[in-house]
DNA sequence: ATAATACTCTACTAATCCTATAGGGTAATA
DNA sequence: TATTACCCTATAGGATTAGTAGAGTATTAT
């Protein structure tokens, strides 16, 4: 399941992608048009620009906007800065690898096959996909 | 992420398939093999069989096995029997359907857009694995 | 300067889900 | 008829999620 903080986080990102300009957005104008609590909101915009997907401008006047052109935002970021790792299990993950204690030999293990395809689906997806991608 | 219940059906199933002429292997056996806590291992077994993916005999000799040929066991049937629905979000599942609360336009929706893409690459793959491609 | 604006950060909580564990009940077989 | 092995219910600790509360701080327009 997709949590609701990486789906009100690109969400957001639409939503600032939309702008013309790059003018900053205010917390609270995402929060109303898309329905997303403001308090949780702000932490996702939070997690967001500290893994530089987006920058803010404090003050009159300020919000948060797009660092680079929505053409230029890999949605494979996106989801790894919000959700984590793409791969469903941690013996198949690029970024988060880990291995499994039940398992004495990975090359031999069904689950290890199956969702090895299933991450290389899924992150050629998330690859070839920019935020611009989604705008409708 | 996958549950662990899961992970642990997928790799009982694959047991089972290995078994010559479809002989009932005992919950402790593949307790024992794949490293399964065999209680836990036990309700998941049930829930298999509940939804008509193998069954079981009782008494001395008995033990649990597989209903139909491994070649005929499609993975999407066994995914979504223990994990549940395909889909990262309810609002693009096809058996599990159901509204986003936030959401007043389902077709305006970036994340949809989204995650059909993924449910599809998914359900694709699952779709054309059996469980007898999963055995090494 | 300074007041208003709007982002930043920490701490806390209710609810839910996951991963088991415990223990007894029941059916079938040798 | 004793044994084996499946069947079922209840419960509980821990982790995660989603959200709330409240105070703090930096910046900007005037």
């Amino acid at each position: 399941m997709l949590s609701k903080k990486t789906k009100y986080g690109i969400k957001a990102l639409t939503h600032l992608a939309k702008q013309e300009n790059q003018a900053p957005v205010q917390i609270a104008t995402i929060s109303e048009a898309e329905n997303i609590s403001q308090k949780f909101l702000e932490s996702i915009l939070l997690t967001l620009k500290k893994n530089g997907i987006l920058s803010s401008k404090k003050g009159k006047g300020g919000g948060y906007y797009l660092l680079k052109e929505a053409k230029d935002i890999s949605m494979v970021n996106v989801m790894r800065v919000l959700e984590g790792p793409i791969a469903m299990v941690p013996c198949v993950s690029l970024n988060y690898y880990e291995k499994c204690d039940d398992c004495p030999d990975e090359h031999a293990c069904s689950v290890h096959k199956l969702m090895i395809e299933v991450r290389d689906s899924t992150l050629d997806i998330f690859n070839n996909k920019s935020l611009a991608d989604l705008i409708v």
